[in-house]
This record gives structure tokens, sequence and C-alpha cells, in this order.
DNA sequence: CTTGACACGGTACCCAGGTACCGCGTTTAG
DNA sequence: CTAAACGCGGTACCTGGGTACCGTGTCAAG
């Protein structure tokens, strides 16, 4: 096969991810197939490698994989429907945030207190958490 | 049976979580089974219910069930060792803030040029996760 | 004393996001 | 020309945190 050709192997070594990752990506039909040829091995367009690298810098923007694929369904198209589906991450983003900051000070002053309390044989952090109520 | 002995499904009342996960917490060793009287209907501590809490409280600060296994398994013995545990929870949920303070920075400078670029046809936002590199 | 609600425990299934293994066929470097 | 490396597709397995179903046995209210 002509070294220039696009096998999946290829396709992952470029995108940087197993190779199974992108199997499991076009089961989800988050990547088209290419058609299979005679000899059996698919060649893909370079677009694959770009759109799994869509994929992963999506992901690392807190998007799911059913979230990547509507905003690639959306497609060049339409700005303004992308930007409606970004601004709903980010709200979710920033509710996450706040969650984690709001477990931060819980967090925070319980250790505090287990500072605080030298006395021995309990612990302020268990025993909060042991509370009845 | 005496309506004041704690079955499981009484418990998981009290604990106010399905029947099922406190059999799941069993098979983690995050809760002891009782033993099996002849009967065959378990009969639980209160202390059980408690525990169920404590757990149900810990993962609301962000511990997964296996911190939290050593979190239980620490005991109300040693102060230091729990404070150590937290303190390495809390942060973890730092760098996740950070993490998630820049995907709401990229995602902010993103949406912001979609808003500036009225040029149609194209979506800078999809353009951008798009690139090469 | 019957009937419905509950417990038992084993197994299977759910979600997301992959990863691994298998037998078989093809390709490619030496 | 041969052996290693790769691709094919199907299936099984993994983590984490549960949830559901099943047949059998027990308990409790009317």
């Amino acid at each position: 096969m002509n070294p220039k050709k696009l096998t999946i192997g290829r396709v992952a070594k470029a995108a940087d991810v197993n190779l199974q990752t992108i199997r499991y990506y076009q089961r989800l039909d988050l990547i088209a197939q290419p058609p299979k040829p005679h000899s059996g091995y698919r060649h893909y367009p370079a677009e694959t490698v770009d759109r799994i690298r869509f994929i992963k810098r999506a992901q690392a923007l807190g998007f799911t994989l059913s979230e990547i694929a509507s905003l690639l369904e959306l497609g060049d198209g339409c700005c303004a429907d992308v930007r409606r589906v970004a601004q709903a991450q980010r709200e979710q983003i920033v509710t996450r945030i706040d969650d984690l900051r709001a477990m931060q000070e819980t967090l925070d002053k319980l250790i505090e207190r287990c500072y605080a309390d030298k006395n021995p044989g309990h612990c302020p952090l268990i025993e909060t958490l042991s509370a009845k109520n």
C-alpha cells in the first residue's frame, strides 16, 4: 500500500489516540467510516485526523461525546446555534466550579477544626461527617 | 417481626438510598453485613444508617467510594491521618477548579469571537476547534 | 389463614468512555 | 519469498456508581 495512504493505524498515531478509540467513535457516529476497498484496508481522509483532534479538544473543554456529536451535527453552518451550545456548556462549567468551591470551603473548615482541636481519641472531621444530621 | 427492628428496606428509607445501593456498599465492604438469623431476615444496627449518611456526605464533598473506604478504615482514631486524606482531597478539588476555570475562559473567548465576527458561513468557534494545531 | 409486602442472594443490566483479544486476511520490508 | 506488522470486525472486558429482575422464602395486617 502507498505509504501516503492513511490507514486507521496511521490516523491513530497522527491524532494520538488509541486505534480502538477511533473504532469506538465510528460506532458512535462521531467519525465516518470510509468505504471498504477490494483490499479490505480502508483509507481515511486527512480530515478524519482533524475531526478526532476536534473531539479531543472539545472533551478537554468539558463536553461529553454526545454534546460533541450535536456540535458536529451543527457543523460550520450556523454560528448562532454553535454559540448557544457553547454558552450552555459555559453555564454548566460555572455551576461545577461553584459546587467545587463549596466543597473546598467545607473541607477547609473541617481541616481547620482538625488543627484547632488537639484532643486525641476523636476527630472533628469524622465526627462531623458521622453526625446524625 | 418487631416493627422496631431495622430491616434493609427500613435502613434504605431512613438513609434515603436505594436498597440495592446498600447491598452494593456491602459488596464493597463499606458497610458490614449483620449475621443472618434463623429467620433469614437480617437486622441492622442504627449505626448502619449513620454510616450510609457519612458515605453520602463524603461523596458530596467529592470523595470517591474508595477514598471513603480509606477514610472509614482510618476510623475515629488518628485525626492527623484523617486530616491528611482531607487535605489531599482539598488539593484535588483546587486543581479541578483551576482546570474548569481555564475551560471557562477558553469558552468565553470563543463565544466572544462568535459575537464579534458577524461573517456568515463560518463559525470562529468551530474553526478554532478544527484548527490543525 | 390468606394475601400482599418485604427480604434473600445471584445475576444481569445501565451509563460513559474507552481498551483488549481473537482469528483471519493483507501489506510491506528485508 | 517469507515473516513481521498491520488492518478487519466481532466480542468481551474495564472502571465507577449504581439499578433491576428473578424465584424463593418470610412476615404481618385484616
